[in-house]
DNA sequence: GGCAAAAGTATACAGTTGTATACCTCAATA
DNA sequence: TATTGAGGTATACAACTGTATACTTTTGCC
């Protein structure tokens, strides 16, 4: 579950508000609204607390936004970082040579099941959170500028996350810089979309994952053809 | 522009209160908030009307809101289906045999072509409809399950006209069905995405059009790879 | 144990909200 | 031409809003 680095344990009422309101918007924002259409009084009312408390911890709603934000970029990164130590220790390295170049068949089977065990992980989490990615999903194109710029940044780190994922563990063969940014990128715009689908139907996340799976390799693939690996990726593909 | 299909010309100021209503709807939440954060009384000083006003036209918000997706609706088709017209005159057509057999890069380079074309015509759409997109893409995943469902229905109706264009224009090998949709739901899905895009860096339209063209290709040949189109592709992507 | 700061509460007030009721205006039509 | 109904307005009211001021309770620390 999200932890915002709030000591729980020290106290029994210690910054507690902070979570009580944190929480109380979440769940009004996956129920009902977006962040700026729900009231201040509302909010208090949901999280038990006196309407004023709020000022207690917060300047205004975007000072709200930008926590739960916060909370939600710190903890989403770190399992991710260690599925991607985990995968590179099971992954065989050839630190000279390009892999791709001498088994190019192995190197796709590779390349596929990290992406399966990412897809899984990632959509586990959602499913664990769901509140937290209806509201960012919803608010990276939403009213607050400050919000938004918060989120980018999310995805922005979450897309450099994957492109080095990428180079490191040699899913793919070498392409350039530009090609690697764009395909993580949409890699990642991709995967904050079908969260959504996978919060609506809990019951296709199965299906899902199989259908995120195939979108990004199919990016991936066809990147790289864009990059001349044409031969290569067809023997690596080829049916024994 | 939007056509909600008014007769304008009959009257001086029948229905033109509709009008008002809409115009002022996408002024506010292009501008600021989402819909259901924008308060009846708020629309109607937008629109220069009495707040009662409101109700001589509509049941209540997501009625408002369904009305302006009508009009997008109605109004997005129809420039594509044009395109796709005009592509298809201009596109030799070899009734039985498989063009990409044939010569694959001759059809790799048309394909290119309409592709070039389409996401040109989708983005000066974009452009010059930039409210109706901002409160589509953020409606989407937001508030009003009516709302949202219209949409859905837009993006689904749109992805099959993609679908259907691939296949009569032979954008692309013959691939399974499935693997069909998927392509031209991820293209869908994608190309609204960048409109946000285009609409936040209207100056970077021609390379968000040149990245918008490479992404789909890439899904588009990605696609074609899995459906075991190696050796075809590779060949239709031989440099000269 | 005492104390200052932090967290939370109570009350109050002016501004805004949705909507009900009643009234007005005018264009179409019978 | 009289009528009728749709589009638009005016006024009113209770409910709710954000926030200011002043108060109490809890907490951490010396």
């Amino acid at each position: 579950m999200l932890d915002y680095g709030f000591p729980m344990s020290l106290s029994k009422t210690a910054v507690k508000g902070k979570r009580l309101l944190i929480d109380a918007a979440l769940r009004l924002t996956a129920a009902t609204r977006s962040l700026t259409a729900i009231s201040l009084r509302e909010l208090a009312r949901e999280a038990g607390l006196n309407p004023n408390t709020f000022y207690r911890h917060f300047k205004d709603f975007d000072d709200l936004g930008l926590a739960i934000i916060e909370g939600i970029s710190a903890d989403i990164r770190k399992p991710l970082r260690d599925l991607r130590r985990q995968a590179a220790e099971t992954t065989p390295t050839h630190p000279d040579s390009d892999p791709w170049q001498i088994n190019p068949r192995l190197q796709m089977k590779l390349a596929r099941r990290v992406t399966r065990i990412t897809v899984k992980l990632f959509f586990d989490y959602v499913a664990s959170n769901p509140n937290a990615f209806i509201l960012g999903v919803r608010e990276l194109h939403g009213s607050s500028p400050a919000i938004r710029g918060a989120l980018e940044q999310v995805m922005r780190e979450f897309s450099e996350d994957i492109a080095e994922d990428i180079v490191t563990l040699n899913l793919l063969p070498r392409i350039a810089d530009d090609a690697l940014g764009e395909l993580s990128e949409a890699i990642c715009r991709d995967m904050f979309q079908l969260s959504m689908d996978c919060i609506e139907q809990p019951e296709e996340r199965a299906s899902l994952c199989a259908k995120a799976e195939r979108l990004i390799t199919a990016m991936a693939i066809g990147q790289a053809m864009l990059q001349g690996h044409g031969t290569l990726l067809t023997e690596a593909m080829a049916k024994s």
